[in-house]
DNA sequence: CCACATTAATGAGTGTAATCATATTTCCAT
DNA sequence: ATGGAAATATGATTACACTCATTAATGTGG
């Protein structure tokens, strides 16, 4: 089953809007970015970069969901994780992301709160969006579940899984001021975050 | 030393664009609502509102502008809440600010989120609007400080404002999907995770 | 190869936030 | 009071994200 015309020409067309909004969000940051001219860069007319991309803002969280999916992958892949303990594992893997994410830095902090808002009245988001930012948070449902099931911490639930996205909300906005050679800071902050966390847990501090 | 004709009428202005902000927003939403209406239900010009707000954003944060200045001015008036201890003192807080946050909840959390950035990497933001914010920041800064002066807790720096900060967007998120009545689940979080967090730090989860 | 169905591309059109040159009002010094 | 300066109001205009009816390209069954 070989990808007809028609496939392999939309897919060239996605990939020439993501090229030419990667060339200019960088450079003039998301606001400062028109989609007139993303669409002119990518050779296309202005309306076709919408039966792509429902907003221009879901152009930009493209960027970043690639990044968590990857993260995902990656994850999945490296077994060496397995036996990581928790806040080992975390840092891992928000560390990861922010590596992934230094291309974007210019940009994606505009959007990257919005993508959090699990609520409409946050935000006029498209369903689809939330649903993507959602597998991303039961992946790290999943690895806090391990944890509990080795007994490493007590049950966090849900919510624990929503506390660690918005913890990483946290780091990220820490992440985009950070002026210190390679983001020094905030990998420190990082460390010792997930340390006094999961000290915490271990010592009870959750079952009260 | 009278206020002239002018200044009254530019305050007349202002509440005649904040009265129909706040008949407009409330009903149909930040989003759904046009700068025409508002402009329209004030009788006044398009380009007036913007001699008053910057943005219509602007003109959303306003109210919760005000509403943080109201809490610092009550907290000031509440003698009693000097000699409560840091967890009493923050839920009080927080618990207030979400009491006068109750008429704006079908429009504030679109806007809220971005009033917390300090970085213009994440939003085009006044100046402006960050220094209101940064206020806010401050006065829970000199809480903390006092906590740290009394020996409940150790110091913890403009970062831990900071994280109040940060931890008091992530309530508002909570609250604003909260069905429960009196948004009592809110309540009991917000609890348990300052009650948490001094035990923590009292048991010297931060010093380390 | 051809009709015709399906899918994608197009760009003029729309709605709206925000701007700006101009007009109006208020203030104040004489 | 009056003329001119300063502040404020105005609404036509702009810039932009996004829509939609139409056109073009591709796929498919006979």
């Amino acid at each position: 089953m070989k990808p007809g015309r028609r496939v392999q020409k939309k897919e060239k067309t996605k990939q020439a809007i993501l090229k030419a909004a990667l060339e200019l969000f960088p450079a003039k940051g998301f606001y400062a970015t028109t989609t007139k001219a993303i669409s002119k860069k990518a050779h296309i007319a202005e309306g076709t970069l919408f039966n792509y991309f429902e907003t221009k803002e879901d152009l930009a969280l493209y960027f970043l969901e690639e990044e968590l999916s990857g993260v995902m992958e990656w994850h999945l892949a490296n077994r060496r994780l397995e036996n990581a303990d928790i806040a080992e594992n975390l840092f891992a893997i928000i560390q990861h992301l922010l590596e992934r994410l230094e291309p974007y830095e210019e940009f994606i902090g505009a959007v990257y709160m919005r993508a959090l808002s699990p609520t409409s009245k946050l935000s006029p988001f498209s369903f689809e969006s939330q649903d993507r930012h959602l597998r991303y948070l039961r992946f790290i449902r999943e690895i806090l579940l391990e944890a509990e099931a080795d007994g490493e911490i007590p049950p966090v639930g849900d919510f624990g899984a929503y506390a660690v996205g918005l913890f990483q909300l946290a780091i990220l906005t820490h992440w985009l001021q950070d002026k210190s050679r390679g983001k020094e800071q905030t990998l420190a902050l990082l460390d010792r975050c997930l340390k006094m966390a999961t000290h915490f847990l271990r010592n009870g501090g959750w079952n009260w």
